[in-house]
DNA sequence: GCCGTTTTCGGCCCGACTGTTTTCAGTCG
C-alpha cells in the first residue's frame, strides 16, 4: 500500500539556511511528481519533477553548496524552474505555490493509486465526478454500482477496482531478495522443464538483485505452434494462488509458497542461489506468503531483445532506447530496427527485419557498446561507461576470503567459536572475525551484550585456537573485535583501554529511536564523532534500516563517507560495512560508488548468528556489484596473513 | 518543467492488455 505517512510538505526546524537537507528536497520532488499526476497535469511536467529527484539523488556533491554556487541548473533535469524551487527551499525555509498543491490533493487520492488498475486518470475522475476521496469511498461507490455509469466504465471495471481494494489489503509491500529469488528461481526451473520452451530465464528486479523485489519477471522462448501448449502448462503448475489475466504473449499470475514442495525435493533450484539462501528463508515463508508474477512468450530469435528489455530497469531501456534513436535505430522488446524503411510494421511483424542478437552481448555490441551486468542496469552511469569501454570488473562471491562481523555464544549468537571458525573453514575462508555485542547492549531488557569480564576471557580462548592452527600449519585465524555499540552521544561502549586490545572494533548504532528522533545534521555530527575514536574501525549497518521494516535514522551518509575517505588518506583505517543480511543489506548499494570516490574500503559483512549465516556473504556480493566494486575496493578479499597487519597498520 | 548541430517552440520511450468501445483511453511494466 502507497503509505500516506509523511505526504506534509516539510518545515524546517532550524533558524538559518540551509533550511532543508538534500534528502528532503529529492522527497519533495518526488511528491510533487506524484501530486500533479491526480491534479491532472502535463504528463510531461509530471515527468521532469521525478526526472529531477532522480538526478539529484544520483549528484554526489554537496547540495548546499551547489546552491550557493549558484550551479544547480547545470545537473542534467534541473532546469530554472526546480532549480528556483531548490533555491528558495534551502535559503529562504519555503516551497513557493508547493503548499497549495499538498492542500489541494486529498491523501485518500495518494492511497488509491495503490489500487491495481487504478491509475491517476480514474482517481482524478472519480474525485471530480463523484467527491470520492479515500479508498473507503471509493469502495462503497463501487458495491452501489456508482462508477460503471461513468464514462469508459462499465461493470467489469467497477469489479476489476473492488477486487483491486481486496488485494490491496491481502498482498501488500515488497519482497526481500532472498524470498523473490527463492520464488523466482523455483518457477523459472519450473518453466524451463515445460516441453516446447526453449529457454527460459528470470528477468526483472531479481536479476538486477534489486534489495528487494515487487513482482518476478520471466521470459520464456516458444516457437508459436506451442504457445496454447506451454500456456496451458504453465497455468497448471501447482503454486498458483491466482489468474490475473493471460494472453498470447503474457501471464500474469500470483504464486503461493506450495510451489517449492515439489520444486525442492528434485533439487532442480540453482545450486548457487539455494547454497546461498541455505534453505533458511524457504522454512521461514509463511503458507500464506505469495508475490505477483509474470511470464513472457516469446519466439526464441527475440529472446535475447525481450531478456534485455525484461530485465530494465525502465531507467536503463529509456537511455538504451534513445541510444539506439541517436543511431537512427528503433530499440524494443523485439528486436532493433533501422528507422528509415520500417513503415507501418509493429512489435513481431518488424522484428523479421531486425538486427539478429543470439545473447545480449550483441544487442550491446549493435549499439557499439560493452555488455553491461544487469546488476548494473540502473541509468548511475553505466551506459556512458559501456560506451567509453570503463566498465569495473566487479567482485565475485570466489573473492571473498573471510569476514569481520560475526557472533557467538558469548552475546546474541548460538553457536560457539569453534563452530563458527569450522563453518568458515568449510567455505574456505581463511579468517573468521568475531565481533560480539558490547557490554551495554540488551534487547526486550536482557543483556546480550559480552561484560568487560569476559572479554579477556574469549581473547585467550581465540589466541589458543590460533596457536593451534599455527602449529599445525593450518591457514587459518580469528581475529578478534567487537560490535561496539555507539550511544546516543557518540561515545563508544567499553572503556577505552578495552577497545584498544581488540583487532578491529565495528562501530554500531541499536538504540535507534533516539537517533530517529533528531535531524540528519545532528546525526551526521554525531556519527562522525564517534568514527573520529581512534579505535573505530568498521562502521556497521550504517543507517539501521531493516528491508520491509523500517526506514533507517536519518544521516547525510555523503558527508559521512566523506569524513572516512579523509581519515583514510590520513593513514587511519575507517572501512565501512555492508552488511550481507538480506533483511538490510545496508550501506545501500546507491552510496558504493560514492565510498570507493572517497577511498573509504568496504567490508561485506554477513553478521552472522549461527553457522548458515555466514552464507549471507552472498548477498552483499551481489549488493557491492550493483554498487560497481571490484574485489581490490573490499577489504575482506584480502588474504589471511594481509589482513591482520593491514588492521594492526591502520591504528 | 526540461531540453536543444532542427535552440525560444515543440518535442518528450514503447508496446501489450483490458475494458470500453466500434477506434481508443487508461494502466502497467
Amino acid at each position: 500500500m502507497v503509505s500516506v505517512h509523511g505526504w506534509v510538505i516539510p518545515r524546517s526546524r532550524r533558524s538559518e539556511p540551509p533550511f532543508f537537507t538534500k534528502n528532503q528536497i529529492i522527497s519533495v520532488l518526488e511528491q510533487v511528481g506524484t501530486l500533479l499526476q491526480l491534479d491532472g497535469a502535463n504528463p510531461f511536467r509530471v515527468r521532469a519533477y521525478e526526472n529531477a529527484s532522480r538526478s539529484l539523488s544520483s549528484h554526489e556533491d554537496n547540495l548546499w553548496e551547489t546552491v550557493q554556487e549558484g550551479t544547480l541548473i547545470e545537473i542534467k533535469g534541473i532546469g530554472k524552474g526546480i532549480a528556483g524551487l531548490i533555491d528558495e527551499a534551502m535559503n529562504e525555509g519555503t516551497w513557493g505555490d508547493l503548499d497549495s498543491l499538498y492542500q489541494k490533493v486529498p491523501k485518500g487520492l495518494i492511497e488509491m493509486l495503490g489500487v491495481p488498475g487504478l491509475g491517476p486518470k480514474r482517481i482524478k475522475q472519480f474525485h471530480d465526478e463523484l467527491g470520492i476521496e479515500s479508498i473507503a469511498e471509493l469502495r462503497s461507490a463501487a458495491e452501489e454500482g456508482a462508477l460503471a455509469n461513468l464514462p469508459r466504465m462499465g461493470k467489469k471495471m467497477e469489479e476489476r477496482i473492488l477486487e483491486g481494494i481486496d488485494l490491496l489489503a491481502r498482498f501488500t509491500g515488497r519482497r526481500r531478495l532472498d524470498i523473490g529469488l527463492l520464488y523466482g528461481e523455483a518457477f523459472e526451473r519450473r518453466i524451463s522443464s515445460i516441453s516446447g520452451v526453449q529457454r527460459a530465464q528470470l528477468a526483472g528486479s531479481a536479476r538486477r538483485r534489486k534489495e528487494s523485489i515487487g513482482d518476478l519477471d520471466i521470459v520464456a522462448a516458444v516457437e508459436n505452434e506451442d504457445i496454447e501448449k506451454v500456456t496451458d502448462a504453465i497455468l497448471s503448475i501447482p503454486g498458483i494462488a491466482e489468474i490475473k489475466g493471460a494472453g498470447d504473449s503474457k501471464i500474469s499470475l500470483i504464486l503461493e509458497s506450495t510451489i517449492f514442495e515439489e520444486a525442492f525435493s528434485n533439487s532442480t533450484i540453482d545450486e548457487g542461489v539455494l547454497a546461498a539462501l541455505g534453505g533458511e528463508a524457504w522454512e521461514e515463508l509463511e503458507s500464506n506468503s505469495t508475490i505477483d508474477a509474470q511470464v513472457r512468450l516469446v519466439p526464441p530469435h527475440v529472446f535475447a531483445y525481450t531478456m534485455a528489455y525484461f530485465t530494465g530497469s525502465k531507467e536503463h531501456n529509456v537511455r538504451m532506447r534513445q541510444r539506439a534513436l541517436d543511431m537512427g535505430l528503433r530499440l524494443n522488446e523485439f528486436g532493433l530496427f533501422p528507422l528509415d524503411g520500417l513503415g507501418d510494421a509493429k512489435g513481431l511483424e518488424a522484428a523479421a527485419n531486425g538486427m539478429p542478437a543470439m545473447d545480449e552481448t550483441e544487442i550491446y555490441e549493435h549499439l557499439q557498446m560493452k555488455w553491461v551486468p544487469p546488476e548494473m542496469r540502473e541509468d548511475m552511469g553505466e551506459i556512458e561507461a559501456a560506451l567509453s569501454d570503463n566498465l569495473p570488473s566487479l567482485i565475485e562471491p570466489y573473492q571473498v576470503k573471510g569476514a569481520l562481523h560475526n557472533h557467538t555464544t558469548a552475546s546474541d549468537g548460538s553457536a560457539s567459536l569453534s563452530e563458527m571458525a569450522e563453518a568458515a573453514m568449510a567455505l574456505g575462508w581463511e579468517y573468521l572475525g568475531i565481533a560480539d555485542h558490547s557490554e551495554v547492549l540488551n534487547i526486550g531488557g536482557r543483556s546480550i551484550g559480552v561484560p568487560q569480564h569476559l572479554v579477556k576471557k574469549q581473547g585467550n580462548e581465540i589466541r589458543e585456537m590460533n596457536d593451534k592452527w599455527s602449529t599445525e600449519g593450518t591457514d587459518f585465524r580469528i581475529l578478534h573485535g567487537s560490535e561496539c555499540d555507539i550511544l546516543a552521544d557518540g561515545k563508544l561502549d567499553y572503556p577505552d583501554s578495552i577497545r584498544r586490545e581488540f583487532s578491529h572494533v565495528v562501530g554500531s548504532v541499536h538504540a535507534i529511536r533516539s537517533w530517529r528522533n533528531r535531524d540528519e545534521i545532528e546525526n551526521t555530527e554525531i556519527l562522525i564523532k564517534a568514527i573520529e575514536d581512534p579505535t573505530f574501525t568498521i562502521l556497521g549497518h550504517p543507517t539501521g534500516r531493516i528491508i520491509g521494516g523500517r526506514e533507517g535514522f536519518p544521516l547525510d551518509m555523503h558527508a559521512v563517507l566523506r569524513r572516512m575517505g579523509e581519515l583514510n588518506s590520513d593513514g587511519v583505517l575507517k572501512a565501512c560495512e555492508i552488511n550481507a543480511s538480506p533483511y538490510r543489506l545496508d550501506l545501500d548499494w546507491r552510496l558504493c560508488k560514492f565510498a570507493k570516490s572517497q577511498g573509504v574500503p568496504i567490508v561485506i559483512n554477513p553478521d552472522a548468528h549461527f553457522k548458515k549465516g555466514l552464507k549471507d556473504v552472498w548477498f552483499g556480493v551481489q549488493m557491492a556489484r550493483k554498487g560497481w566494486l571490484e574485489e581490490q575496493d573490499v577489504l575482506n578479499c584480502l588474504p589471511g596473513s594481509v589482513i591482520e597487519e593491514r588492521m594492526m597498520e591502520g591504528k
